[in-house]
DNA sequence: CATGAATGAGAGTTCATTCAT
DNA sequence: TATGAATGAACTCTCATTCAT
């Protein structure tokens, strides 16, 4: 839908015939409370601001969704399956673990440009009930152990270098996934951009690579932070 | 539990006397309620929970605070103080960009995993009113700003590769904010542990650097957090 | 009791089924709001006790009116509204100055005895926010400026003697507002006796007229309230 | 006191030394209770407000009164004394009804200018106590009984003309009450030209007085407060 | 005596949810 | 089917009043 990806309709518009697919109108739904979610976050999103602004009664969610928590976990859900496919692509199509990793980066960096990714990791789990938050968290575990399992492929076949790959999980995870906290979808970085940048910093590392052999390994012992609180 | 008695007293010690440094209370009632907007967020913790968590009364915290906002609003001054210091020794005391940002990186890291240091980057700052949002919303860009000059300074002085010091900073800040999102403080990683793997991952980057000699592997192999699960 | 049977029915009766003219029940708010404003005050009236009297809860006014204050805004107005009546049928159809200042004393009088009117002069302006206090100041304002300008047409065409009539329009206007504090709808006074005297009383003041031909004391006779305790 | 009347100590001098009568005081707080009651109502004037006027604790507060409930008593109390005096003091030495009553407009009305006589007719009874309505409401009664006795003894002495005497009592104490409402101590009128103008209204009327000689046109003139805007 | 600290009761308001039509 | 109306529970905050020192 190459057109409806610079101007899509109004999600309210999926209401305005009395014919019209459920399922489209279930979706309208779940994308503008994402996107309220992600405005002014789930607690302070009313009922109330959802049917508004989809020019419905707050009761008429209610066909929809059993309760404000559903909508808040089906865009968990959905967010999650659009980062689960991204996963399986990679899987299959990549090469040595830095190369996955890589290509993770810069197809999850786009994910977190895109609302319903970025519900995933920015709403507060909190608000889920403890059944739903298993359900969240198993979600989350398994995007991590992948991630995680591609950080050890790259370690086994010496594209990655040595290192704690749970950490290493947690930190490509938290550039990327802060993404969605700064990221402003009128901004002057495009996702692209980011996901250009962000793969290669991450992978690559700060330090400039100069073509060096010991001296730099004395200055890299200097580099370590000392006596720092 | 003889380990735990050097752990400082519960906040509520300070209310259990009538004649008591008000400041050590003010303190108190701050400790708390991080405490529980860390666990709950804040629009789930109820003037009542610190009251109750505190061993007194509702009103009473109104001695001490105008509302419940305050008490959020200084929760974020504490903690952007603590992260205005740490970047004050770091521009004071360190040398070249790259090990400015990685003695930044090594002390962000623990400030993330002390309660006030969390707040200032966990807590949804939409719970703030406008005038407050200002207020730490500079604290935020300030501290943005000072990290995105040390990267700008490793540029200049040739130890940080070429990149775009916004996206980079944006990186390094991410990995590390998301630290206060997935630490916990019983958990089996070590703040120091956490920082030093971070340090190093974020400047050295996850790619091995081949041609290298066994000797740094060895190094940085010594200096893997070991035995995480 | 026949005789009051041609009372309305009890304002609650509007809330009695749950299909009915909404305007009927923002009515019946209003009047109840009003009897208990003057029966208790405004600040002592709580919003339970217009629920109560109204057999609905709490919550079921916001349906109707914002706030507490909205409600009270709107007594304000609906009296401020029978008051400008009066005096734009005055306006219309008397003749001179003094002849004003009579009709609008005995309208005036006669408003004071019901419920709205008497908000506006009875409740306490200092419960409103600046904003609708604004607003209800423009009101008395404008009411006094009329009421002075009926004055002044006296004086100019010879019906009023000499005087200030900014000072007239107070001394009419105070004893008029006072009736709205000691009124009482089932004491002995009908509004129409009350209207009767103080119309008299007013104008031609309390002075015995003396040195005077029958004429004239035959025409203060008829107007003088017959009857009263 | 003709140097005090005109710019009195601040009340809370009386609590600078600790040696000072208590009477003084008390009075001191009665005088504060009564600015801030009649500035803000006696239900928007917390305790604390009055004990920061005074620069003094809030409990410093209950060693001179009981409650809240008898600062606000005493104040209805000291009111009404002062307008005991003046009709005491009419009673005593004027002649006709008609006098009297002209009399007590102007006396009343210069009470009305000050606080603790405003305090009488402006704050509200609800905010007694049963028992304590019951007292104030007794002098209110007395006040006026004794104006209505005035303008009965006009009536038989002929200086009144006929009316109902407790009407004509409550369109004078209506006139003259209301004062106290729209009276500003800092405003351009003086409590002496608001008397003079209200006694001559009161008691000769609007109505210009028809085949009158020069004389009488005079000296209303000069009975005219000029200058008024 | 005087005070800082604390309390209990109650206010207005909001909101997810469910009747009743 | 879909909606306007209604509810109950919860939360923040205020204030007169009273301990404890």
């Amino acid at each position: 839908m190459p057109p409806l990806s610079i101007v899509s309709p109004p999600h309210w518009k999926a209401f305005s015939s009395r014919r019209r697919d459920p399922a489209t109108k279930r979706e309208a739904v779940l994308q503008t409370a994402a996107e309220l979610f992600l405005e002014k976050s789930y607690t302070r999103t009313s009922m109330n601001d959802v049917a508004e602004r989809l020019n419905i009664t707050k009761p008429a969610l209610y066909h929809y969704f059993q309760n404000k928590e559903e909508i808040l976990l089906e865009c968990y859900r959905w967010g999650s399956r659009l980062i689960g496919e991204i996963l399986n692509e990679i899987s299959a199509h990549c090469g040595s673990g830095l190369e996955k990793v890589e290509a993770f980066i810069y197809a999850y960096a786009n994910v977190m440009t895109v609302n319903f990714g970025r519900c995933v990791m920015r709403l507060d789990e909190g608000d889920l009930s403890p059944t739903a938050l298993v359900e969240v968290r198993g979600y989350k575990r398994k995007i991590d152990r992948r991630l995680r399992a591609f950080v050890q492929e790259g370690i086994a076949d010496g594209s990655i270098g040595a290192c704690d790959p749970k950490l290493a999980a947690f930190a490509i995870a938290g550039a990327l996934n802060w993404i969605c906290i700064w990221y402003e979808p009128e901004g002057p970085l495009s996702p692209e951009q980011i996901a250009a940048q962000f793969a290669h910093t991450l992978t690559q590392g700060l330090a400039a690579r100069h073509r060096r052999g010991a001296l730099w390994a004395g200055v890299r012992n200097n580099s370590k932070p000392g006596g720092l609180s």
